[in-house]
DNA sequence: CGCGCTTTAGTTATAATATAACATCTTTGA
DNA sequence: TCAAAGATGTTATATTATAACTAAAGCGCG
């Protein structure tokens, strides 16, 4: 088995990261700045997790201002609430959301080995999930799950 | 309903934490220095997660020396080798484990109301991440799964 | 346009969490 | 009793994140 992202037109996944960016934002009347689009190209620059100060030095390399950590952390921010973009907690990381602009609760499996993560729907983790929040008369308002281990790829080589 | 932990006698899980996690070292021989059983104690002051610089500043006001971060942060990591606390990566907190000595992905409900967490073995759950983790050819080392919410007690009240 | 309001970004400082590196003390077992 | 391993102490610093205030840019309205 090969991983989905193995071998890729990446520039097309920016590339359409950024295009729906700008229509989910356009129909919800939320301001993609330059700034702030600039930090979705970031995140989006592949498929593994990227730190906040990560972004801040490439936008040092990159922009003619030197930014400063709440920059970002804004930026970031608004990419969250527009949900563009998600936070990993068990790294301290932000990822790219494939399917942006509608409510959903991604599933992270992150490679130990190659960082590469992916997000997916699936629907009998969702349901159980759901299921064990009503067992309990627990509300869910966020679901973190984040699992980690060795993607496909990296097990092979590992052979 | 009701919280679990709602009424219940709560020096009857401190002690009987501390007894189990006494057995479990015993029998592995593991030290259970005075330093990290005071920590597992802390740690099982409430069924609410505690963050690191909350134990020193517990173990500042308990203790005769004044602790260093990297003494508290030593006895947590042993404390999760033992599988005795887990982290919750979401809060950069930890808690108690109430089944230590047999491997588990705990799945936490963490109220971010009352902060009270509880920790559930979800078969559903499990299983459904296995299937998931299977389906994308992925080995899961670790898992993290953290919902918040509103705890059924923190609902009532709120009504 | 020109004025005020709101939003965004800049700036400075600092908080909160975590670890590196090395010194010292304690336990253990030969 | 002594050497090795393990645990803790100590100092310094890395990493991640936010508070608080200032300045600039965008926007609506007369
Ligand atoms: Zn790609
Ligand atoms: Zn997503
Ligand atoms: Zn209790
Ligand atoms: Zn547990």
């Amino acid at each position: 088995m090969t991983s989905v992202y193995q071998t890729h037109d990446h520039h097309h996944c920016i590339s359409e990261a950024l295009q729906e960016a700008r229509t989910l934002c356009q129909r919800s009347g939320a301001r993609l700045t330059h700034l702030r689009e600039k930090v979705l190209e970031l995140v989006w620059q592949s498929h593994r997790p990227i730190g906040a100060y990560d972004i801040l030095a490439e936008l040092a390399k990159q922009e003619e201002r030197v930014a400063q950590p709440p920059t970002v952390y804004r930026a970031l921010d608004f990419l969250m609430e527009q949900g563009l973009i998600h936070r990993l907690s068990s790294l301290n990381a932000f990822i790219g959301c494939p399917h942006p602009g509608k409510k959903h609760n991604g599933c992270f499996l992150i490679c130990q080995n190659c960082r590469v993560t992916q997000e997916i729907e699936h629907q009998a983790i969702n349901q159980s999930i759901a299921s064990c929040a009503t067992d309990q008369g627990f509300k869910i308002t966020d679901a973190a799950i984040e699992l980690t281990g060795l993607c496909s790829n990296c097990q092979e080589a590992q052979e």
